[in-house]
DNA sequence: TTTAAGTTTCAATACTTTTTGAAAGTTAAA
DNA sequence: TTTAACTTTCAAAAAGTATTGAAACTTAAA
């Protein structure tokens, strides 16, 4: 395999892992092809490279700099823009548990705190309740783990979870 | 609210978190229904409640089966087929860890064990397989780290992991 | 056997999400 | 100013995914 087809496998898969991770293929293609680049690339390069629309290629690059996976770079003298991916991947992990976390786990428990208040009573409603109940308590824990995660960094993660390996 | 009302939202809601994480949502809505449910229910009481097609029901009643998500129930005397949710949430996030973690980490690792063999020699296939090699490695950490999650019971989860908040 | 209750399959259709491309907007230099 | 390089928006089209419903299949009891 030469360096062309290896970039070009990566960019593919990277691509596909993106899209089970609320990252659309577009998107997570360009964070790759950013990844393994030398250099900052600008829009068109970026479009010539995965052969994109100007369209597509504006959105989904606006996209990843909101995630925090790709940053602006200017080049004194010079009026395009231009952008580098985020390399370290714990801070690539943090960014989407960030995002994910605010658009999954927060509404469900928004939804679980109100419906925990349904009135009524009988056999029904209490079983209902204990149900939600669980469920609110495994997902308060969850968000509390995934906030502790954020804070958290590298070496610590490394560090802990390498113990649990035997 | 009332119960029906509390139901209906929280099948509701339970069917746009599915979507996030690979479950599409007729099946997390399934889940959701049988999660409620005071007793085994049968595919056409699935079918009535959630006003779906025959096949679609049975499709994702299979894939909850399949992901050890819904279990069978048979009564004596009955031909029908009864079915219940598995309602331990840290079962149902086990069961979703190892099926995620085939479809997306596993095919990422083989790309990268492939590409980091390129052939070529220079400062750019160098610096194309130190990237590579940094992301096998991370992949790899998550990997195992995964695994020593599937293996954990709830118990030492959250004890391990409520130590983690201050 | 035959029947009927129940399950499974799959091509056609509906729905959702992504992508395009052209037009509008912005801004730095001439 | 005006120009031109570059960026952004958005409606229409394409691509991808989920759902339906009818026909085929299975199986237990009559």
């Amino acid at each position: 395999m030469d360096l062309a087809e290896g970039k070009a496998r990566f960019i593919q898969s990277w691509g596909t892992l993106g899209s089970h991770w609320g990252i659309n293929r577009t998107m997570a293609q360009i964070h790759a092809l950013l990844l393994i680049a030398e250099k900052p690339l600008s829009a068109q390069e970026v479009i010539d490279e995965l052969d994109i629309s100007r369209g597509n290629a504006n959105m989904n690059i606006r996209a990843l700099i909101d995630w925090g996976l790709v940053f602006k770079e200017l080049k004194p003298g010079d009026r395009k823009e231009y952008f580098v991916a985020e390399k370290d991947m714990w801070e690539v992990v943090k960014q989407v548990i960030i995002h994910r976390k605010k658009k999954e786990l927060e509404p469900i428990v928004k939804v679980l705190n109100e419906i925990s208040g349904v009135e009524g009573k009988g056999e029904e409603v209490e079983e209902f309740k204990k149900v939600i109940k669980d469920i609110q308590l495994f997902s308060s824990k969850a968000d509390s783990t995934l906030n502790s995660l954020i804070k958290a960094d590298q070496h610590w993660f490394v560090s802990t979870f390498m113990n649990m390996i035997k």
